[in-house]
DNA sequence: TAGAGATATCTTGACGTCAAGATACCTGCC
DNA sequence: GGCAGGTATCTTGACGTCAAGATATCTCTA
């Protein structure tokens, strides 16, 4: 008995008519979303980060070296429009933790690398990040993770393709 | 296999030391969670609405007669701030789908009603909206769909307390 | 090799959200 | 009754995101 199941309930009173078990799993799915993008941001803002940010950076961390992709590259892997990049990329570049520069084989295209200073900050902010994950889901046994884990994908292939 | 297990096994090759389980479970619960959002706009679109203002027509109407609320009523619901309350307020007020009326018992106090349009449009929208979820649940199968239910449920309240 | 269409990135303007604080009103204690 | 602290709502300014379009460059075909 949650906080959804007492809205579901308000809908059946008033709108019996309606079939609200799939508003059940979305209304949960989304909520346990924002709670942990909340919690979350507190530990990237002990980086001096923020989710936005942190994103852009692990991209590249993760990347391998020389720990530099396109633009277009980073957007692939994001759920994000091209313009929400450009402003990313812009606020680590001021506070130097990325850099720009031209890619040498297309004039259109520039390439955004991890500064020293970049790697450095995300290689901290990511161990931490990790603890807090592993916070946040510690109230479920290992079972349950590893069921909901599975089913979670499932559904994630089913509704995106991949 | 999906997306996010490209991500782990970049995480992997990288920083082997991380124990990257909780940020696949994460990762795949917050994935879901968007790209439902981004589903389900498109339906609050086709009746002028958005989701942040589909929400307190939503909150209003399941609250049964006389289908009026305070804000802070309003707020207990949903997860976000005062600020952000009084500005979806402006807009369906601004559109005619709720009014505001002086709380006649507290005179620091407002209360938030759906008016005859309003009522018209979410009960419209909502029939819709359930479709929309129908399908955006229906790739996976009942006995999958129960015990997904039942994960998040029990992730919730251990998450968030209720 | 010239031009049409495709591609990569950035710009602009609007919107939703938030944190922090302002304002008005209520309640309970002295 | 009057004041202190609590409560309900709104205001302000900053930020992240998006859609749509601008700009520069590339690629392919004739």
């Amino acid at each position: 008995m949650d906080r959804v199941d007492d809205i579901l309930a308000q809908w059946n009173r008033e709108r019996p008519d309606l079939d609200v078990g799939p508003m059940g799993l979305i209304g949960r799915l989304r909520r346990i979303s924002h709670h942990l993008t909340r919690e979350m941001e507190k530990t990237f803002a002990r980086h001096g980060l923020n989710d936005a940010t942190f994103d852009v950076l692990a991209t590249l961390r993760r990347s391998g070296p020389p720990y530099s992709l396109s633009p277009g590259d980073l957007l692939a892997t994001m759920m994000i429009t091209s313009g929400t990049m450009t402003n990313r990329v812009d606020q680590l570049e001021k506070v130097g933790l990325v850099e720009r520069t031209q890619n040498p084989e297309d004039g259109r295209g520039v390439i955004i690398s991890l500064t020293d200073k970049g790697f450095a900050v995300i290689d901290t902010a990511v161990t931490d990040h990790v603890a807090t994950q592993l916070r946040l889901t510690s109230m479920l046994s290992p079972k349950d993770t590893a069921t909901l884990d599975r089913l979670l994908s499932k559904y994630l292939v089913g509704l995106t393709g991949s």
